[in-house]
DNA sequence: CAGAACAAGGAACGATCGTTCTCTTATCCC
DNA sequence: GGGATAAGAGAACGATCGTTCCTTGTTCTG
């Protein structure tokens, strides 16, 4: 006769308390890191108790793993999100734009320390591992779609590979990603503007071409 | 068990002595990331007792150094090498070479991941955090020659900064790094070969624009 | 051959770790 | 409004951490 099996708070209660801790313990890892963050930390931060917070996450390692993925995420959608809509102009135009939200996403809330703090915690967690691999091919064939588009107008060699080209032009984003952890948002590489200045639009590259 | 306490030793013997150590704390990173690898692994791993490794090292922290800075260079000096030898070829000829080299050392001995746990460390290290800065800049500023190089061979649009350029380029390494940690070594990427093929030698290039 | 010098061994330390458990407090339904 | 129950607090736990320190054994020096 369990009719209402009703809880004593509301569902967006509860999911602002998770977020309030995810929050927290992000700040938390970003000063530290996963391992040198303790617990501790993170119930500090939050400032909640760590009753309230195992009721909430079963185990240290439940809490990475969802902000790993959040991150994971993050910039999943920042760069599928600029794939599928290739600004009908260049291939460099779409990289670099890329980079742009990616850097601006970063002086927003650090995303490329945290990718890198992923990374490092992936060679550990079978889970996280799959995730990442998944997510890295899935990226890779959207971006091999992109570059078969820019064989065809030929401003890309047509001989070649286009997974294997779309595997190197993927480099640049986790590199780029290391770029921002390691030199901040505001350094003053010309990054986007070189990727803009080395695949030109079609348009441009047959005018250049005369 | 062991040959016991050797007493006044040569200098090859001490070196040997922290090489063995060194080693042995290599693997056990390798396996399980700096902070999740025990001073006590590192013991087991080594065959030596606490008192023996704190006679090479001051602290766990001097040991995780001594292996990231190591693995840094090593990185270094393969691209240095073969940036200062440019090959003759196009940069796409030299770019492969260097991630063939890059993934050869990756084979023997994993330089990605380690590569990628020194990244996660760099960013609470302050001091690995200066060395590494400094290295990426030197390998930007020789990079920067080549892309000059290649400017002026017209390979390279030459309205383009070259040191914007060459920080492009150089993030296609640590990309690179990252999916060999993260598809091994063996993966059936053919990403050098599409270096090759995105940039072609001078003549190539003139050759094919008839 | 005595004993100084020193590498290596290994027990032990206090601190801190992630987690559990008990108890209190707040909220809901009837 | 009272009983049931869930949320949260916080003390406490055993384990394990990095490190210290005293001992042991060996080879060198004089």
């Amino acid at each position: 006769m369990y009719a209402h099996a009703v809880p004593k708070v509301s569902q967006a209660y509860l999911d602002a308390r998770r977020q309030q801790i995810l929050d927290a313990a992000r700040r938390c890892f970003m000063r530290n890191g996963f391992h040198e963050t303790s617990m501790q930390d993170v119930f500090a931060e939050s400032g909640l108790s760590s009753g309230a917070v195992y009721r909430y996450f079963s185990s240290k390692d439940d809490m990475i793993v969802a902000i790993a993925e959040e991150n994971m995420s993050d910039v999943m959608a920042l760069v599928h999100s600029l794939a599928a809509d290739p600004h009908g102009e260049g291939l460099g135009e779409a990289l670099a734009s890329v980079l742009d939200v990616i850097r601006e996403k970063h002086a927003r809330d650090d995303v490329g320390a945290m990718a890198v703090l992923v990374w490092s915690e992936q060679l550990r967690n079978p889970k996280l591992k799959r995730r990442f691999e998944s997510a890295l091919r899935e990226m890779r064939t959207d971006l091999a779609e992109i570059v078969r588009g820019h064989q065809d107008d030929g401003s890309l060699p047509a001989g070649a590979n286009a997974e294997a080209l779309a595997a190197l032009l993927m480099t640049i984003i986790p590199g780029f990603l290391l770029h921002l952890a390691l030199f901040g948002a505001d350094s003053d590489d010309g990054i986007p503007a070189a990727a803009r200045a080395l695949w030109p639009a079609a348009s441009v590259a047959r005018a250049s071409e005369s």
